[in-house]
Parts: structure tokens; sequence; C-alpha cells
DNA sequence: AGATTACTTTGCAAAGC
DNA sequence: GCTTTAAAAAGTAATCT
């Protein structure tokens, strides 16, 4: 199983003229008109970062919550060094972790949809089986190859959970062929 | 078609405004896509139950309508396919979509999962192909579902791969191209379903030779 | 007929329309 | 609701050679 991108939202509690940084770093995209925040791209942690004048920020692309926060911390040690006054150090929230794996066998999506609750497959719009799981709040988006997606969780436990809770269910109900 | 349900509105209501509204596009849609009054009727209730959920609100009355008539060609399993509802209503296939799954996720429909074999006579009369070849690529599909290649390919497509591999086996002189307009998908799709079931149900010898019969034809 | 690129779905925050 | 960012899964599609 692998973790593929961690949405991580910060702040500095103080506003930031988002000129003067398109001034100091001609790397970043800013069309205030298109949307509001500007991107800030790092090669490493590869990752895009979205700063609002407001000193709020959004991080995306990092591979694990810790890179996530190196990431933040990078970006606005960048932005002192280039004379930018940053006093805080940024408060940082994990909002959102994204992760593939595989359960090692095909799945029976058309009996998987009947008896999992909550869920939906529509092969006409998407080839996977949308599974929306309480505890852990997840979704978890199954193929029939047995491969999967999970999103929405906030702690990387939580993936490892959701994931095998419903390889559990899908055992049970005798909705997994291996080999 | 609705005319009875209008005219049982009160005026001053503007739920009811809203319900004549949507009832009137509701009909002009079920025209174009030729669906029955059965349809239309299962349709409606779809969309008054999301009136009462509140799911109107904020949200354009015409994608509701679409998606409220795709969910009723879902359920009573009439082939109606989200790109013929685009045409038909100038929305975003993409947009009818959304409203369609916000439908089913707020109203907990239980609906079945599409299967192809429903759409091989319409794809068929569309392209001209015999009753015969019907037969032959319902048959196919049955044995597909059987070993469940068909998990995660578009309906369409399968149905549409089952009818060419069809039209081979029974010497029905019709092309990929043709199948693939009247059924709304690619060549390339049916040509990757053709692979597919090709290798799934051992035709190979069967098709080898027919393929070889079809060129000495031509 | 490939190969490439691009789009479909899921989750989430940010500020403003 | 939309706008932007990131990434995976597997399918379909458009375009180029």
């Amino acid at each position: 199983m692998s973790i593929e991108n961690v949405v991580a939202s910060a702040s500095v509690d103080q506003p930031i003229d988002l000129s003067q940084v398109t001034r100091l770093f001609p790397g970043v995209e800013y069309h205030p008109e298109q949307f509001p925040g500007l991107v800030f791209r790092l090669k490493n942690p590869k990752t895009a970062t979205l700063i609002f004048s407001s000193g709020k920020m959004v991080c995306t692309g990092a591979k694990s919550e810790s890179h996530a926060i190196k990431a933040v911390k990078t970006v606005v040690e960048k932005l002192r060094s280039a004379g930018i006054d940053v006093r805080n150090e940024p408060r940082i929230e994990i909002q959102n972790i994204v992760a593939s794996a595989s359960l090692g066998g095909r799945v029976k999506l058309e009996e998987a949809a009947v008896v999992l609750p909550r869920s939906m497959y529509e092969p006409e719009q998407f080839p996977g089986l949308i599974f929306r799981m309480d505890e852990p709040k997840t979704v978890i988006l199954l193929f029939a190859s047995g491969k999967l997606v999970c999103t929405g969780a906030k702690k990387e436990e939580e993936v490892y959970k959701a994931v095998e809770k419903l390889h559990g269910i899908l055992e049970e109900n005798g909705l997994m062929s291996y080999e | 078609r609705l005319r009875t349900w209008n005219s049982r509105s009160q005026v001053h209501e503007p739920v009811d405004r809203n319900l004549r509204q949507a009832f009137n596009e509701l009909d002009t849609l079920a025209d174009k896509l030729s669906v029955s009054q059965t349809i239309v009727e299962r349709a409606a209730y779809v969309y008054r139950k999301a009136l009462e959920k509140g799911l109107v609100r904020g949200r354009s009355i015409s994608g509701l309508i679409a998606a409220s008539l795709y969910a009723a060609c879902r359920a009573l399993e009439t082939p109606r396919t989200l790109k013929d509802i685009a045409e038909v209503s100038g929305l975003k296939k993409k947009d009818i979509a959304r409203c369609y799954r916000l439908l089913v996720r707020e109203l907990d429909l239980r609906m079945p999962i599409a299967d192809p074999v429903k759409s091989i006579s319409r794809i068929a009369s569309k392209a001209g192909l015999s009753e015969r070849v019907q037969r032959r690529a319902v048959e196919l599909l049955r044995r597909a579902s059987e070993i469940r290649i068909s998990a995660g390919k578009d309906p369409m497509g399968m149905a549409a791969a089952a009818l060419y591999i069809a039209c081979v086996l029974e010497n029905e002189n019709k092309t990929q191209k043709e199948i693939a307009e009247a059924a709304g998908v690619t060549e390339v799709t049916i040509r990757n379903r053709y692979k597919g079931l090709k290798a799934a149900l051992g035709l190979d010898e069967a098709l080898a030779v027919a393929e070889a019969k079809r060129m000495k034809a031509k």
C-alpha cells in the first residue's frame, strides 16, 4: 500500500503580500482574477502550495504527512530568506490522505455492489465501485483487479484500518477470488 | 402527457410552479427519447422525491429532470445512455451524471446493475442487424458475465463488441464503424472489447476461420 | 494499429464570485 | 455551485504517426 497524495492546510496568522512574492519568485503562478491563491511549487518534497493573502496555505502533492509538514516549513523559510518577514511558525493540519493499494486478488464487483451498503457501481460512468465507509470515514474506489484508492482519511492509520475492514467484508461475503 | 398532474397543481404554491416547469421539460425530453409513459411517471416520482428532500435548492431544474429521467430508464432497464439524454437535453453528460449520482445517494435509490444485454436490440435495429446475430451476441454476453470479464467496462462497449463478433461468426457483413456509431462508442473500444472477449471465451479459432471467410467474400 | 495525451471518479482546504 | 492544486485506480476518447 502506498500513500500517493497528502493535502495539508496551514496558516502563519499574518497577511502576506502576494504581489511581493510574485516579484521575489519569478517562477510562481498567480492569476487573482482566476483564483485567489498563488501557486508555489517545490522540487523537494515535490509539492504545490497555494498561498493566500490571509496567510493561509494549502499544500498538495506530498507522499506522506511528514513530507507535507516539511514542505510547508520549507515554503515559509524560502519566503523569509527572500526578505518577507513571517513571524509565526505555520500551524499545520492534515486534511486529506489519498492512498492506493492492492487486495491481492480479483473482486467480484457486481456482487460487491449488491452487498456493500452505500456503494455505487456505474461502469458507464467510471470503472470502479465507489464505497463510502462510515468508520473510519473514508471513500474507497474499488476495482475488479483488486486494486483500490482510499481517500478522505486524515491519519495514515485510518487508511490501513479502512482497507483492512473492506478486505474483511469482501472475504466474509465471498467476493474475492485469488489466482 | 403530464397535463393531469399539472392541472391538479394550484397556481399559488411555488412548489407547484416548480413541478409544472419540471414536468414540461420532462415531457419534452421523453418525447425526444421516445420512452414510455411508465418511464415518465417514474421520472416524475423521482423528481418529486428530490423536491421533498430539498435537493433542488440551488441546482438547475433541467439537470435534475434529465437525471431523474435517466434514473427512471435505469430503474426500468430501458436502454438510454447518459449520452442520449445529453444530446436531447442540450446539457453536458458530466452534469447529468453528477445529478444522477446525487439522486442515487440522497434518495437511497437501489439501481439494477446496467446490463449490456438490454441494449442489444436497440443497437441492432439502429445498425440493421438480424435477429440471429442478436441472439448470438446475447449468448456471448451471457458467457462473458459468467466469467466476469465485463466488470468495470462500459456496457455499451461490451454490447457493441458482442454484436460485432456475432456478425463475424454469422457472416453478416457489418463494419466496426457502423456498429460503433449505432452504439455510440469508438471503434477502438470495440477492438479492445473484441480482444478481451476473444481471449476469454476461446474464440480464436472460430474467429480466425470466420475472418478468413469474410476476407475472401470481400 | 499503436502511442500519447487527456479526461472520467473520490477526498479536502483555501477566498471570492 | 464554480474557480486551483495533487495523486492513484481502469476505462474511454481524441489525435498523431
